[in-house]
DNA sequence: GTCTATAGAAGGATAGAC
DNA sequence: GTCTATCCTTCTATAGAC
């Protein structure tokens, strides 16, 4: 890991790498240190919280770069449907030219968190809301009922794709994800007499 | 655990439950036998293959149960759309009724297996895959290869609900995610002169 | 503040008594 | 075939030298 970042910086990116790679109960303190390239003592120095405090700053680090994403596709330069459909196409592409094994931080620890881990399941959960609310503003839907509830499903067909993709080493899971729930929007926005085969935008 | 099961039985079950709180890092040989009430070397004489070999048989024990779910469902007493709807509610409402927080076995290993466990990995592969299968050959899509991308999206959309709903411990993500890959099938398969605006009704 | 050494618990696995 | 004792490794965490 390169030596320009700080030993808290290196040690925060090598835990948010192995939470990706294999979830909290995977994620060892010690190879952490080991592949930071860090010694043990400084862990415990920058981080007093021990794992878990370094577990929910690399999970926080992990979830913000997701705002930038959604206002970066979700633009308002094309249709939601086509900009949701290119944001799962780019993350099939990604996930397959990054190695097919790198998840997402937050799916990976909310599957193997352990249920008395309050502080570990809580930032989870304010990371998926923090999401949801950021593609939900974007989306356009009538009501704001129907924007969270199709920005959840949004975020649960991510997700879902993650799961699937690690499991066959393969991006297409995203693909095909994207398409339905892009068409779902589509069908939801579009009047029905003024549907064409392109996509229309709208607001 | 009931001791009205063989101790090979009560072991694939204890194990199983684990994979779906904690996936496979999390889930302990010392906690199945404990949990399960068997001694460590009963575990070792009916499993010689170790962890793998039990973490495999349990993931294929849980893997089954979904294609008879598929049947249940998809049985062609009512359209394919109604019937996943249906499916994903009844998936929120067990999933909260059994106390949110177990999740699925499949999906929660995927994301927590190392890139070198090439045989659990692809445990979950063929389980994913034979999900799929089951659900395409019950969709109104005319290609193989649309049902194939429809089952691959509702896979995923339910494997993706389950980290939602495991991070929030709320089953809504179920009800959302079940809600939109429904109308994604209808607008795929009724005719466009006979859509009609689907019920914003809740549940 | 950087690091080594190590404690104490839990991990997977095995030997062998009965 | 059922079970206990135990091995060795890895885990999280801490003490304390420098």
């Amino acid at each position: 890991m390169s030596t320009e970042l700080s030993p808290r910086e290196r040690l925060l990116l090598t835990t948010e790498t192995m939470l990706r790679e294999s979830g909290m109960a995977g994620t060892g303190i010690k190879e952490v240190v080991a592949r930071s390239g860090s010694p043990i003592g400084s862990l415990y120095h920058y981080f007093p919280g021990g794992k878990t405090q370094l577990v929910v700053e690399a999970l926080g680090r992990h979830a913000e770069r997701f705002p930038r994403l959604a206002e970066r596709f979700l633009d308002g330069s094309k249709s939601a449907a086509t900009a949701l459909r290119a944001w799962f196409d780019t993350a099939a592409d990604e996930f397959e030219s990054r190695g097919a094994d790198k998840g997402c931080a937050v799916g990976a620890v909310s599957l193997d968190v352990r249920a008395t881990d309050h502080e570990i399941r809580r930032a989870c959960e304010v990371a998926f809301d923090d999401w949801i609310s950021t593609i939900a503003d974007r989306l356009p839907l009538r009501t704001e009922r129907d924007r969270r509830s199709f920005a959840t499903a949004t975020v649960a067909a991510f997700e879902g794709a993650f799961v699937l993709a690690r499991a066959t080493k393969s991006g297409e899971p995203f693909r095909h994800a994207g398409r339905w729930l892009s068409l779902a929007l589509v069908a939801q926005t579009t009047p029905k007499s003024e549907r064409k085969p392109t996509s229309r935008k709208r607001r």
